[in-house]
DNA sequence: ATCGGCTCGCGCAA
DNA sequence: TGCGCGAAGCCGAT
């Protein structure tokens, strides 16, 4: 895909030059759901400015995505009322859109870009989202951007998938130091001095808006609403607000309290100190460079890389050990991810597992199990292993699971599951169902990590697992805090969703 | 409480 | 070609 020259995060998806006869700059916001530190939003309004349209920020919410629920429509529905605050007494016009029902959005996006000079939408590597951006392609016939507001390094800085966290790491070790600029400086959008809608514009958009209402509502109105979607309403809101807002004070919070012992502290599920910010990350509520810079900026980063660290995970920033241990969650981690959506095909099945991952479970595919149980069991934690089912409700009921224990959630699922394809789809969808953070890229790291990925051949050969490492729960409960924990998710049946 | 062995492939040095 | 090393392990020996 071409560059604009300089900017690696901008692909161009119709090369046709800007209509001359467009109304508007359109922004399509579907993955970067934030109007802060923001590329593609701040390459739409370099486009405003460049052609004196005015820009609308059009964030919609389809209806018919695979496991739809209140929980992730919510979240969603929560971000853009503070999206429609954010960008209130300002010249850019914001239109949110609830899909009320299946495909009732269908020719929304084309009305908008018939009439735009420039679209523009976010790069998002995973789901199903590069689908729905190649079917966009036959809709809008002017010029087309997608920018790549993921992670602290462009999707395209790495050109190959990395087999290993290690090695990944040693790439972004060497990478970094081209963005540290950008960790520095905090980017500002300037939302003024925009051209604004003329009276002719208002009346076009309003010929849309009456065939495709956008979203009015406070916030007690979002549950109403999501209430009456064609959505899985078993599943209920999460713990977790939704809104750059809520992802602002969860990063506050973290600053103050768990940043500072997250190496000693953070694996025990009794204390809860992670940070809390993956929901907001994967929604694009907040920006993985933003809270890198924040978390920096509060450890008093010298600005420079120690440049001596060659894939070690401590020793590259020159600053302390829980700073470290959560930037290299952040960045190692979150960005490996994100390498195996954007360049692995096929990074969500079961055969981009390596090879000697698939061989070491084939063979043993036909090893007895001496615990089955069906999605149904698992679903509702009704299994024999206590702490198996406390991380399940955790999981069901607020919409997360502790670091530590998901793990060892995902590797007794493949213990007890008929064969290790199956433990994959039961995974897949039981974190994305329940998981306010499902269908990320980063979700599908773990899913696979659990079988094989990025990990290492462990002996002794044992059954079920052959020679992937295996985690057992007596062991967990030994080496972790998890009495709170227990207590927590442990026997209350009214928190088992049906 | 701590240690080594179990086991595999990558990437770099030579 | 050899060697160091790796998201959180497990288990038995000392």
């Amino acid at each position: 895909m071409p560059y604009p020259p300089g900017d690696p995060r901008i692909s161009v998806i119709n090369e046709a030059p800007p209509n001359p006869e467009g109304r508007i700059v359109l922004y399509w916001m579907v993955a970067a759901r934030r109007t802060h530190d923001n590329p593609a939003l701040s390459r739409a309004l370099h486009h405003a400015r460049t052609l004196r349209r005015p820009l609308v920020v059009f964030e919609p919410l389809r209806t018919d995505y695979p496991w739809a629920s209140d929980r992730h429509h919510q979240f969603v529905v929560e971000g853009m009322l503070d999206n429609a605050g954010r960008l209130a007494g300002t010249p850019v016009y914001y239109y949110p859109y609830v899909e009320l029902a299946p495909r009732a959005a269908r020719g929304l996006l084309a009305a908008l870009a018939r009439d735009a000079a420039v679209v523009v939408t976010d790069r998002s590597p995973a789901f199903f989202l590069p689908r729905m951006l190649s079917a966009a392609v036959a809709h809008v016939p002017c010029r087309f951007e997608a920018v790549d507001g993921n992670g602290v390094l462009p999707l395209d800085a790495a050109t190959r998938v990395y087999p290993t966290a290690y090695g990944f790491r040693r790439f972004l070790q060497r990478a970094l130091p081209s963005v540290a600029g950008d960790l520095r400086r905090v980017p500002r959008e300037d939302l003024r001095d925009l051209p604004p809608l003329s009276g002719s514009d208002r009346a076009w958009l309003g010929t849309i808006t009456d065939r495709w209402p956008a979203l009015v509502l406070d916030a007690e109105g979002a549950s109403a609403l999501v209430r009456t979607l064609p959505i899985d309403h078993v599943v209920r809101p999460g713990v977790q607000r939704g809104g750059p807002t809520a992802a602002q004070s969860a990063l506050t919070r973290f600053l103050g309290d768990g940043l500072g012992r997250y190496a000693t502290d953070r694996n025990h599920p009794d204390l809860d100190l992670t940070s809390h910010l993956s929901p907001y990350l994967h929604f694009g509520h907040i920006a993985a460079t933003d809270v890198c810079r924040q978390v920096l900026a509060h450890a008093g980063w010298s600005g420079q890389m120690s440049g001596t660290a060659h894939g070690h995970r401590e020793g590259w920033w020159g600053l302390d050990v829980n700073v470290e241990g959560f930037l290299d969650e952040l960045l190692t981690w979150r960005e490996l991810g994100l390498n195996a959506a954007a360049h692995l095909p096929g990074y969500d099945r079961y055969g981009t597992l390596p090879p000697w991952a698939r061989d070491t479970l084939a063979r043993h595919g036909a090893d007895p199990r001496p615990y089955a149980y069906d999605l149904a069991t698992l679903d509702a934690a009704a299994t024999h292993d206590p702490l198996w089912n406390a991380a399940q409700r955790q999981l069901t009921t607020e919409g997360r699971l502790h670091n530590m224990l998901r793990m060892l959630w995902g590797k007794k699922i493949l213990e007890w599951s008929p064969s290790p394809e199956a433990a994959l789809e039961v995974m897949e969808h039981l974190n994305n169902r329940y998981a306010v953070d499902g269908r990320d890229p980063n979700s599908y790291a773990g899913i696979f990590w659990v079988l094989g990925r990025y990990d290492r051949a462990w002996g002794p050969e044992r059954a079920i697992f052959g020679t992937i490492r295996y985690m057992s729960s007596a062991n967990t409960a030994r080496k972790v805090r998890v009495k709170q924990y227990l207590a927590r998710y442990g026997a209350d049946p009214s928190l088992l969703s049906t």
